[in-house]
Order: structure tokens, then C-alpha cells, then sequence
RNA sequence: UGGGUUAUGGUGUAACGGUAGCACUACAGAUUUUGAUUCUGUCAGUCUAGGUUCGAAACCUGGUAACCCAACCA
């Protein structure tokens, strides 16, 4: 209440409405049809339908809207839930449209009584010729004035399976000259001899969507039945049934799909993606899909987090990735357990320390005191990132060159002696000496650096396959290019690397989120096994000194 | 003269006839044993032309632009 949030025009709605006494609770649903996986745009759809009923009183409900038998599966049922859970919401019934098959079919036994459906014999073609276009009128079809018995007759043995697939339909009589297109006498019913998920071979005929989602909505006394903008022409249509109908007044509001830059948005698009192998999966990392986005490394929070900042209107937007980017981060620094890494590694040997000598070093597990602290192993020979040292040091360098000083996180403060290059120039081994009175936590040298650099040590240290994700596409909006949305992919959007790391990550699991320290946010990836570990980087860490030399460049 | 929807910084979103605000991004600086985090600051916006009004991003009129609608998909 005390909330200084501005709210969206849909929570204005809902407001109003409870302000005005026309409820006293609301209902909201989320429908998804059962033939794929939820992504990052059903998210947005989740967290408004399910965040209404969690700042108002009421509740919502799953409903998977499953008229279409042959696209549709209980393998993306299961999916769905998952996701929804994982997201962090609870739905109050678990609904489907094909819970309503008997009185969906009454409904429309009542349309035909009241003379406002027939059943037409035209092939789809023919229907489709006489729909008209945006800016033609229709023409009736010639099935158009049959008689009520006729038409009940026919509908029941549409039932019975007496008819093949494709040789008639169930149509509402409206208006074939209507300038909204779904007003033509639009097809309620369809015969279809398919075997149906849940409800087997009971049904031959199915609803189409407009004949099924709504009536479904008022079935379940949905209050406010939220879509996206596509569906604001069948709202007329929603409209008119229920009135025929007579039953209970559900109300359809529109609000435009999120889109996010440097993806695609669109189930086809991503089937495409899956089925091309561009991805290996829907649950590839690099996917916007929720089963990606979590085998990434996203949280829930995170997730949530950015559909509310986002907000709710009704113009088309893309919304920058970058803007997803902070809001994980966000959640990651307070929450992820801090960790050493080394992604590309040059060897640093301290030649004036103790050979076969090994210290204990405590270091601190998280972002704060309550993460406590734990110990890492450290001796003379260590692997740092090759990036974190300089032949010839730029401007305002803070790391390792030649005569220049750093510390070794949680460790001691060196300074380079030497560095040795093999015949083709690389770097091979940097040589340094350290300051034994620099021990973190007990320093007594007076020296002070502006570089903290990570390390681990060689002899301890572990393997890992790290897979370092960059965006899916090069352009931040594929669907409007040029072409084909695929010509815009991004062939180096994973990298796969050989890291090392402190032995402390043989522990990792698949829960556990990771800050390497100065690299990013990692987690162990499903493909891990006990004898090989598999890193994903979730995201970068924001990174002023790159992003100077890029410009530099 | 088909119908519908929408136009606010680079991006997303507020302002409900009365000071155009917030967040991201970008940039500058402070702190920092992560060039992270944190903190401070800067740049930057009402599609257009008229009108109503003391006062318009908002209301009216005319343009312009973008998106949606001609699946037995949802």
C-alpha cells in the first residue's frame, strides 16, 4: 500500500474495477498450449497474471489451452510446470481446455438452436475464398441458411466420426461483410480424427481456439482474461459469444509482447533454431527459453525482477538485453559464493619463495561476513590470467609488467622480475619475488598497489571445461532484417575452454551459483560428470578497464 | 475513405489538464585486497501541423510512421 510504484494500465483496471465493487476478488489465468517450451516472453505473461493475484485478492489458474490435438503433447505439459514452479509461482487449479469438451459441445448445440451457427460442407478453400479480404466484403456460404434440424442433425453426426477430416465445419452465422475479418462467420468446430493427450479418441470434432478460450475464461469465472496485442481483433468475438451465450461476462485486455534485443522471441523461430542445430537444444544455454535460462545460470529472482521493470504497456518495444544483464548480476552479487579461476593461464613462479613449500590461505566465500571464509592452497608456482599481464604496460595499467607491483588476492604482494617467451613470442612464465611481510590480513610492509589480480595455485588446481556464452545474433532485432532471421546468427556465441581452478570447485552443484572472482558468474552445467567438470558462464562482470581499452583501440 | 492498435531521451516505463520523473545504457569522478560491488555527478525525450485552455505529453482536428487482421493454429 505504502508502494510509490506507479502502477501499469492493467493494475489501473483492476483497481477500478475492485474500487467500484464489479468484484471482490479477481481470477486470472495463464494459458499455454501444450506444444512447447516457455520462454522469456511467457515469463513476462507468468509474472503479470500471477503477480496480479499476489498484490490483489484472488487467484490464478493454469489452464492449458489443448484444442489442437496434433501439436499438442504431455512431455510440454510437464515442461510448462516446471518452468512456472522454477519461476516461482503457485496456480490455484490445474485446468484444460479439454476439461470443457462436453460443455463447449452444448455451447454450441445452443448457437445452432438459436439459429447463429450452421454447419458448412465448403472445403477450406472454398472458405477461404469466400472470407473476402481486409478490404473486400465476403460472400455468404451457400451452406449458410440451413435449417436448425438440418444443421443439429449434421453436428451430431459430426460427432458420431460419421464425416472424413476437412468436410464440414461448425460455423458461427454473423456477418460476412464485417470489417473485422474474425466477425465472417468464423469456424467454431473442426473435425479432426486424432488421438487427443488427455482425452484420447473420445472426440473426432475439436473447438478452435476462439470457440474454446473464452468459453473456457467464463467456464472458470476469469475476471480479467489478459492477452497480447495480436488478439485485440477477437475480442469482438470473444465479446459475442459470451453475450450469446449468456454466460458469465469474462473480459479479454491486451498488452504488447516483450521482445528482447539480440534474440528471437517466437516458438517457430526457436523450433527453427533446434531443429536446424544451430543450438543444441531447447534448453541450450544461449536460448531465451526458461529451461535455457536456468541451465545458464539465471535465478528466478532475476528473471522476475526484470518483467517488473519492464512493466506492462501496449506499444511495441525491444527491450535491451543489457537491461536483463544488470538485473542478474543484480541478484548474483548478493547472492552467488565467490571462487577462483583461471580461464587462460600463464604460469607465475615466485622464486624467492620455499620450493615444495604449500600455505593454507583463508579467503572469503561470498559477498559478505555471513558466507564465512575458507582456505585455498598457494605455493611457488601459480597459474594468472594471461590478460592480467603487460610486456609494455598501457595508460593507467594496474596490473603485472615488467618492475611493477600487485597483489595476489588474498595472498602476497609481488612484484615481476622477468618474463620468459618462447620462439613464437608468447609469454611462458612470468618470474616474480614476494613480499613475506604482505600477507593478506597481517601486512606489515607499508607497500601499497592498485592491482588485486586472481590466482591458483598449479599443483592443487583442477580442470574444468568452461562454456563461455556471447549473444545468439550479431543485430539486436533478427525478425526485422533483411532475409532470413538465421543469416544474422552469431557463430561465436559459445566458446568452449579448458580453465583451471581452486580445488574447492570439485564440490560444485548444480544449484550452487559462482562468482570467479574478476571473470563472471558460472554454475556447473548438467553435463558435468563426477569425473569431469562443466562450467557455464552466466554473465560476464561488468568491465571498465575492457571497455577503456576497446575505445582506446 | 477496409478495420484495429500504438507513438515520451539510445532502451524500457511513469506523469490520469498544473515543475516531464524512474531504471538501464553511455560518460566523468570517489571508495575498493574483484578495474566487480557501493557512492556522487553528467549527457539525453513528449512523431508532426493546427486548435481548445490561464495552462496540453495528456483533450479536439488533420497529417505521418510502425504493428496486427484474409490458418479447419493458438
Amino acid at each position: 500500500m505504502s508502494e510509490e510504484r506507479s502502477l501499469n494500465f492493467i493494475e489501473d483496471i483492476v483497481e477500478a474495477d475492485l474500487a467500484a465493487g464489479k468484484y471482490k476478488s479477481i481470477v486470472t489465468r495463464f494459458p499455454p498450449e501444450p506444444n512447447g517450451y516457455l520462454h522469456m516472453g511467457h515469463a513476462t505473461s507468468i509474472c503479470l497474471n500471477f503477480g496480479l493475484t499476489k498484490d490483489y485478492p484472488g487467484y490464478t489458474n493454469l489452464r492449458f489451452d489443448d484444442t489442437n490435438p496434433v501439436t499438442e503433447e504431455t512431455e510440454y505439459v510437464d515442461s510448462i510446470k516446471e518452468d512456472i514452479r522454477w519461476l516461482g509461482f503457485e496456480w490455484k487449479h490445474e485446468l484444460y481446455a479439454s476439461d470443457y469438451f462436453e460443455e463447449l459441445y452444448q455451447f454450441a448445440i445452443k448457437l445452432i438452436q438459436k439459429g447463429l451457427a450452421y454447419v458448412d460442407d465448403s472445403s477450406s478453400e472454398e472458405i477461404a475464398k469466400l472470407k473476402g479480404t481486409p478490404t473486400e466484403p465476403g460472400t455468404n456460404s451457400p451452406f449458410r441458411h440451413r435449417r436448425v434440424e438440418e444443421n443439429l442433425d449434421l453436428f451430431t453426426r459430426m460427432r458420431k466420426g460419421e464425416f472424413a477430416d476437412g468436410t464440414h465445419t461448425l460455423r458461427a452465422k454473423i456477418d460476412m461483410a464485417h470489417p473485422n475479418m474474425l466477425m465472417r462467420d468464423p469456424l467454431i468446430y473442426r473435425i479432426k480424427h486424432a488421438h487427443h493427450h488427455r482425452t484420447g479418441d473420445a472426440w473426432c470434432i475439436y473447438p478452435m481456439y476462439d470457440f474454446a478460450h473464452g468459453q473456457s475464461d467464463s467456464i472458470e469465472h476469469i475476471t480479467h482474461s489478459i492477452c497480447t496485442l495480436e488478439f485485440v481483433p477477437h475480442r469482438e468475438l470473444y465479446d459475442w459469444f459470451i453475450e450469446q451465450l449468456e454466460i458469465f461476462p469474462s473480459h479479454q485486455y491486451e498488452f504488447a509482447r516483450r521482445n528482447l534485443s539480440y534474440t528471437v522471441m517466437s516458438k517457430r523461430k526457436l523450433l527453427q533454431l533446434v531443429n536446424d542445430q544451430y543450438v543444441n537444444g531447447w534448453d541450450d544455454p544461449r536460448m531465451p527459453t526458461i529451461s535455457g535460462m536456468r541451465r545458464r545460470g539465471f535465478t528466478p529472482a532475476s528473471i522476475r525482477k526484470f518483467c517488473d521493470t519492464i512493466g506492462i504497456a501496449k506499444r511495441e518495444n525491444v527491450v535491451d538485453f543489457s537491461l536483463l544483464e544488470f538485473c542478474l548480476r543484480e541478484d548474483l552479487n548478493l547472492t552467488a559464493l565467490r571462487a577462483m579461476a583461471v580461464l587462460d593461464p600463464v604460469r607465475l613462479v615466485i622464486t624467492n619463495y620455499e620450493e615444495g613449500k604449500v600455505e593454507e590461505l583463508t579467503t572469503e566465500n561470498g559477498p559478505d561476513a555471513a558466507y564465512g571464509t575458507r582456505t585455498v592452497p598457494f605455493n611457488r608456482e601459480l597459474w594468472i590470467e594471461r590478460e592480467d599481464f603487460m610486456e609494455e604496460p598501457a595508460k593507467k595499467w594496474f596490473r603485472l609488467a615488467p618492475g611493477a607491483m600487485v597483489r595476489l588476492k588474498s595472498a602476497y604482494i609481488i612484484r615481476c622480475d622477468h618474463f620468459i617467451k618462447n620462439e613464437a613470442g608468447t609469454v611462458e612464465e612470468i618470474q616474480c619475488t614476494y613480499f613475506p611481510e604482505s600477507r593478506s590480513g597481517q601486512d606489515s610492509s607499508g607497500l601499497s598497489v592498485k592491482g588485486t589480480i586472481h590466482w591458483v595455485s598449479i599443483p592443487q588446481a583442477i580442470q574444468a571445461e568452461v562454456r563461455l556464452y556471447d549473444r545468439l545474433f550479431k543485430v539486436e532485432n533478427p525478425s526485422s532484417e533483411e532475409g532470413d532471421f538465421k543469416d544474422y546468427i552469431n557463430p561465436d556465441s559459445l566458446q568452449v575452454i579448458t580453465a583451471f581452478l581452486e580445488p574447492s570447485l570439485a564440490d560444485a552443484t548444480i544449484e550452487k551459483r559462482f562468482q570467479f572472482l574478476r571473470k563472471g558468474y558460472f554454475c556447473l552445467d548438467k553435463d558435468a560428470t563426477t569425473g569431469k567438470l562443466v562450467f557455464n558462464r552466466t554473465v560476464t562482470l561488468k568491465d571498465a578497464w575492457a571497455k577503456n581499452t576497446k575505445q582506446g583501440a
